[in-house]
RNA sequence: GUGGGUGUAGCUCAGUUGGCAGAGCACCGGGUUGUGGCCCCGGUUGUCGUGGGUUCAAUUCCCAUCACUCACCCCA
């Protein structure tokens, strides 16, 4: 048997519908909050990938998907969504009626890391992303719609946490005291930690292993680094959840494995994904539109971890089995042809209808609807088509009653709930 | 890429000195020859993950491999 990719998966009937509630309410404060829909393609240049995420970061160096196509062209299949919006909000000159536009995308990624729990080789994000905003106003405007979609789902025990990259004004500065003190603990570092103390040391504050936790436990705290404007505008982010009435947390270890990423950084962490504990990241890149070959516009997004939030959604609810509202038995082959008739046109006027089509007794019949959970069974035999009156039963009441062929479109429509 | 755990029916799982592969649930049929759920009776379902080795004999022991899963790394 041929069985699916490791990494990827399919989402069956029963799950699918909470992917579509998920995507739902998604879709609806989006556009509450202005925000309109870009689909982009699932694969770019491999070029995009390495000048926006960065070539040192493991994305690129170990995780994506890159290969050579037909024509000799280097291509990878999208790991993250915002270097492909980026792209189109620059090759659409989207910022030309007005720099400031609102986008969102939702879709697949694709990262080649070893699987584990809330981790899939073929992932999916929801992404939004706010171009043309300078105010931290927009990333506490991203943040609370963050948090709102997760009050809607009933997400309770998320946790925002906020820091600040600071930026080229101030982040040399940062990264030369943090070198200083990463120099002076020197081999307490993990190896990977030493590895990267030169090429990534902000990677380092995100280490988690217990050592160079504890060697890094008076590192020096970017937003002890920050430029006067860049102060300013963290002042200002905190301001704004405040008085939105966000508790959030300020995390100077939150540090992001991009990057493209400026000033605030922020996560939403849960403790119901096993090791993974962001179900949603993000942060300002004001220069990566720039870098990119755009106009010096600043942007701020954020992506949702799709499947980890329908894991976490998952946990507290129930199935989601659609139950037909009408059942259709026939016995006989006459009856079944008028009853495919009927079963045809009741799904057209918009009912959830569904009958048996093989040639099955009453009584399995009556346990398929019983299964499917149908709220009524329209029953019609040799004797009913003889009469031209079939029988509907309402399944919790057992009660039967006679239905005329003439009225029974207007009948079941009438006796059918919410309709 | 590295390490641990697990692969037996559609699902959840039993299965030791190596000797014909099991249970519950589900499914199908009957009891009720035209009426679901509860009950009773009967039935179906397996390359025991795959390939090799040892053996008279392997689900069981050995080797390899694949998959799933969790963790490291990193991220959504």
């Amino acid at each position: 048997m041929i069985q699916l990719i490791r990494g990827f998966k399919d989402i069956l009937p029963g799950e699918v519908e909470l992917w579509q509630k998920i995507e739902r309410e998604a879709r609806g404060l989006f556009e509450n909050f202005g925000f309109r829909e870009v689909r982009i393609p699932i694969m770019e240049k491999t070029e995009l990938f390495k000048r926006s995420i960065g070539e040192d970061t493991d994305i690129v160096e170990k995780e994506m998907y890159t290969f050579t196509d037909r024509g000799g062209d280097q291509v990878t299949l999208r790991p993250e969504a915002t270097a492909s919006i980026v792209r189109a909000y620059i090759q659409h000159k989207l910022y030309s009626p007005d720099p400031v536009q609102r986008l969102y995308v939702i879709g697949p990624m694709f990262r080649r890391e070893r699987p584990q729990k809330g981790r899939y080789r073929q992932f999916y994000q929801i992404d939004a992303e706010i171009f043309g905003v300078r105010s931290p106003l927009a990333d506490a405007q991203l943040i609370y719609l963050l948090l709102l979609l997760l009050e809607r789902l009933k997400v309770v025990g998320a946790q925002t946490h906020i820091n600040s990259l600071g930026c080229q004004a101030c982040r040399p500065d940062f990264r030369a005291a943090l070198q200083k003190l990463l120099a002076s603990v020197g081999d307490r570092l993990c190896e990977d930690c030493a590895r990267r103390k030169d090429r990534n040391p902000l990677r380092v504050l995100d280490c988690k292993v217990p050592a160079c936790r504890e060697a890094l436990s008076d590192a020096p705290s970017i937003v002890d680094y920050l430029c006067g404007d860049c102060r300013k505008d963290f002042d200002e982010l905190q301001a704004a959840l405040t008085s939105l009435g966000i508790t959030y947390i300020l995390d100077k270890r939150l540090v992001r494995g991009l990057d493209y990423y400026t000033r605030a950084t922020f996560e939403i962490q849960t403790g119901e994904l096993g090791a993974q504990s962001a179900v949603a990241g993000g942060g300002r890149y004001d220069k990566l539109v720039k870098e990119l070959g755009g106009p010096d516009l600043p942007a701020t997004g954020f992506a949702i971890g799709f499947d980890r939030l329908a894991e976490i959604v998952g946990l507290q609810a129930g199935d989601y089995q659609p139950r037909p509202e009408v059942f259709i038995a026939a016995l006989g082959e006459r009856s079944r042809a008028l009853a495919f008739e009927w079963c045809c046109r009741l799904g057209r006027e918009g009912l959830r209808v569904e009958m048996e089509l093989g040639d099955k007794g009453l009584k399995s019949q009556m346990k398929s609807a019983d299964r499917l959970g149908a709220a009524q069974v329209l029953m019609i035999g040799d004797k009913e088509l003889e009469e031209k009156v079939a029988i509907l039963r309402n399944m919790q009441t057992k009660e039967q009653i006679p239905v005329p062929f003439g009225t029974l479109m207007e009948t079941v429509r009438r006796l059918t709930k919410g309709h």
